[in-house]
DNA sequence: CGGTCCTTGTGAACGAACGCACAAAGTCGC
DNA sequence: GCGACTTTGTGCGTTCGTTCACAAGGACCG
């Protein structure tokens, strides 16, 4: 019981906190979750749900305990009530305009990536420093000039901005999002974003992604074959060998 | 975790154990030293270097020194030297032809991104399963039909794939990519890859990253003013507030 | 209504990563 | 050639994350 408060977490000083690392797996499990639901299942155990999703059991069950208890023994977790949960947790019961800047390539997949506005996030304005490609329009919205962006952040009341400009503009572009009042940014350019405190950035940068893959690729072929059978556990840095059925 | 057990400690240099975390972090370092080096800066010291990456001078040092001991004591890093030794350790000093599945918005995107090019990634060829879009011509490349796959694959010795395709797809397209040869992908399609023991998988999942910054928007928003130093510290989460001069 | 079986939730051990602080090692000025 | 100064490389304690193993809790059967 002590559902009400979610003190009881398996850490310490856990008012509201949940570890960054479970976080990050959240939005992975809600996914499945979803899946699940849609395709009619109605409970599903843990030992399934990590499954499904490439972590230890004992892992999922303690991400999911730092929620709240949500399970019941013997027979697993209600799949629609455990959508609910994970998704209030992450913020997603309430509607999240976001702003894209840069235009190009890029950012012409990301305003056209459906993943945006499934779930609970709605791509609100468009924006580029390029005088050419202002006015065009991208999946029924206008790419607006920059000299339009504070004031279009503000009555979007936009609090996530995507930035896929080349690097060079990029910490120009960011330092404008947070004058307008972003408070968390996507970053697509391969640069390092300087923000003042309160403002959170995650960044995506394909070029390294491929760079820790060649890392891989190097260290697998170089030295000889590793014959160890040392059943390498899922990891952080590449997941080898996932036999899950999808 | 990825495939071998590491000696322990940076004492240990020169042994095959480069720490995952440290890892991720070195193409980020590498980054910047050539833009050091284009911009004709010969050394540079951790702290500066640290700065600019936005670590810990100490992290850094740490995350060199398991290369070796590259540096010189009071005087701090050679540029160049680094910037090789660094390229070397992530397998870049050799080319590394990727093959690229799925040429929709994003895999034209992809196919364009000049970010792979630059750093001894070459895209080799383009594959998807849509008739009407094979024989496109992208970035002088043309569109092969999957039916090509394995041959072109085995012909170019490509080690890497890059999964750009609908989430349904994704599986199937990751096995016959397997079964041609590749060791490494990477996967923009949201769906969970099994593969078998030495394959490495990284994704890039954008809608995942939108979800993570909603919970840090939501965090934020719900309990009134965090006063400070309760609040997670800076961690892998979310970047907030760096304040260098990049 | 009691027993049995199943799965959750979590305490505790383990391990990886981080940051501090400092000795070692080299440079530069004189 | 020597001493002061600078910056690296790293031992160590701390924090964070993962894994194990098991007791507690609940469903279901007879």
């Amino acid at each position: 019981m002590t559902v009400s408060r979610r003190a009881t977490g398996p850490g310490r000083a856990r008012g509201r906190g949940v570890p960054d690392a479970t976080v990050a797996r959240l939005p992975l499990y809600l996914r499945i979750l979803r899946a699940l639901a849609e395709q009619g299942t109605s409970t599903v155990s843990s030992e399934e749900l990590a499954a499904a999703a490439g972590v230890k059991s004992a892992k999922l069950r303690k991400d999911l305990s730092y929620l709240g208890s949500y399970g019941t023994r013997g027979v697993g977790y209600d799949v629609a009530y455990l959508v609910y949960q994970v998704s209030r947790e992450l913020g997603l019961t309430q509607d999240w305009p976001i702003v894209i800047v840069g235009i190009g390539n890029l950012g012409h997949a990301l305003a056209n990536y459906g993943g945006f506005a499934s779930r609970g996030f709605r791509v609100a304005a468009l924006f580029d420093a390029d005088p050419r490609r202002v006015g065009e329009l991208v999946e029924d919205h206008e790419v607006l000039p920059m000299g339009e962006l504070a004031p279009v952040v503000g009555e979007l009341g936009a609090a996530i901005g995507v930035i896929a400009t080349p690097a060079g503009a990029a910490q120009g572009v960011c330092d404008r999002l947070v004058a307008a009042g972003v408070r968390s940014i996507l970053n697509f350019a391969p640069a390092v974003l300087a923000v003042p405190d309160g403002v959170a950035v995650r960044k995506v940068d394909l070029s390294i992604e491929l760079q820790i893959l060649a890392f891989h690729e190097q260290r697998n072929a170089v030295p000889g074959p590793v014959p160890d059978g040392a059943g390498s556990g899922p990891g952080e840095l590449v997941q080898t060998g996932r036999r899950s059925r999808a």
